[in-house]
DNA sequence: CGGACAACCTGGTTGC
DNA sequence: TGCAACCAGGTTGTCC
């Protein structure tokens, strides 16, 4: 669920609503959502600890603690982590609870349990399970066009694939890519190295335009997803292709449908009519 | 290198 | 109604 515009989301929600509380306790319902540590170590790197703050790189949350002390969290695909009044129902997919010192209570939950939180040292984040293979921010700086291009050149590879692989540009899932593929007006379909300057150009737009919308919406919620304040995200209502098998495309002037297949087992919406470039010779089209 | 696939899980939906 | 099959925003590892 959580691509980049929900993890920066929570990120924003939990830098204004964690940063400067202390934890005064934990508990750990499972052990099997923690990677690298155990639950008696976690509860003393976190318990009488301050929260210095709340990055993000990728979609990972990165959350400084007094001590040396950082605890990465990935949502995996049903994660929620977010801050609530202390009388708020738990479930049992609540994982990890933490009660702060103003009060309101840290939740960790996660219906699926594909996300994890790893402890590590500040030091030494970068060599952490995590991160290790996490490569540039799609909403940093670094990220630029050229970098991009060179990402792509001269590669076979689906052009999807490619950027939904995480060691490269990190953030972007399966919405945002088909989202910035039809936004870009680039085939679905298309090989990384056969895009044109100009096209590579129009997708590094697409990328940051799509997400920065998103995060402005407080991201996507299909199911799962919430903000760290616990609430729906409104995104889902401006997208274009994802989830809209059938309808009429939304491109000004195109009277194609909205369709979907299905690429490296995972579903893929975009309008075969708009979305031609960088797919033109291929012999493809049909 | 690239892609197909399974695995890790639960729960909602679909179809017989 | 019941139940099996299938589907889902992610990541990792294996195999070919």
């Amino acid at each position: 669920m959580p691509e980049l515009p929900e993890v920066e989301t929570v990120r924003r929600d939990l830098q204004a609503h964690l940063v400067g509380r202390t934890i005064e306790s934990v508990s750990i319902g499972r052990e099997d959502i923690l990677r690298s540590t155990d639950c008696a170590r976690l509860v003393a790197a976190l318990t009488g600890h301050e929260v210095l703050s709340v990055g993000r790189l990728g979609k990972n949350l990165i959350v400084e603690l007094s001590g040396d002390t950082v605890v990465l969290v990935n949502l995996g695909m049903t994660g929620q982590f977010f801050v609530c009044e202390a009388c708020a129902e738990i479930d049992e997919h609540a994982h990890l609870v933490a009660e702060l010192s103003d009060g309101m209570r840290l939740v960790f939950r996660d219906i699926r349990r594909f996300g994890h939180i790893e402890l590590a040292r500040a030091q030494s984040v970068g060599e952490s399970f995590t991160l290790r293979n996490v490569g540039v921010d799609a909403m940093s700086d670094e990220f630029t066009a050229e970098r991009l291009e060179e990402m792509l050149a001269g590669r076979s590879a689906l052009l999807k694939n490619a950027l939904l692989d995480q060691r490269r540009v990190a953030g972007l899932g399966n919405i945002y890519v088909c989202e910035a593929l039809f936004r870009a007006r680039i085939s679905a379909v298309a090989r990384c190295g056969e895009l044109a300057p100009e096209e590579v150009q129009r997708l590094h737009r697409a990328i940051r335009e799509v997400l920065r919308e998103s995060i402005a919406a407080e991201g996507t919620t299909i199911s799962d997803y919430v903000t760290g304040r616990g609430v729906p995200g409104s995104f889902q209502e401006r997208l274009r292709v994802y989830g809209r098998e059938g309808e009429r495309c939304r491109r000004h002037g195109c009277t194609g449908t909205i369709t979907r297949i299905v690429q490296s087992n995972r579903p893929t919406f975009h309008c075969p009519e708009c979305q031609s470039s960088g797919g033109m010779n291929r012999g493809e089209s049909y």
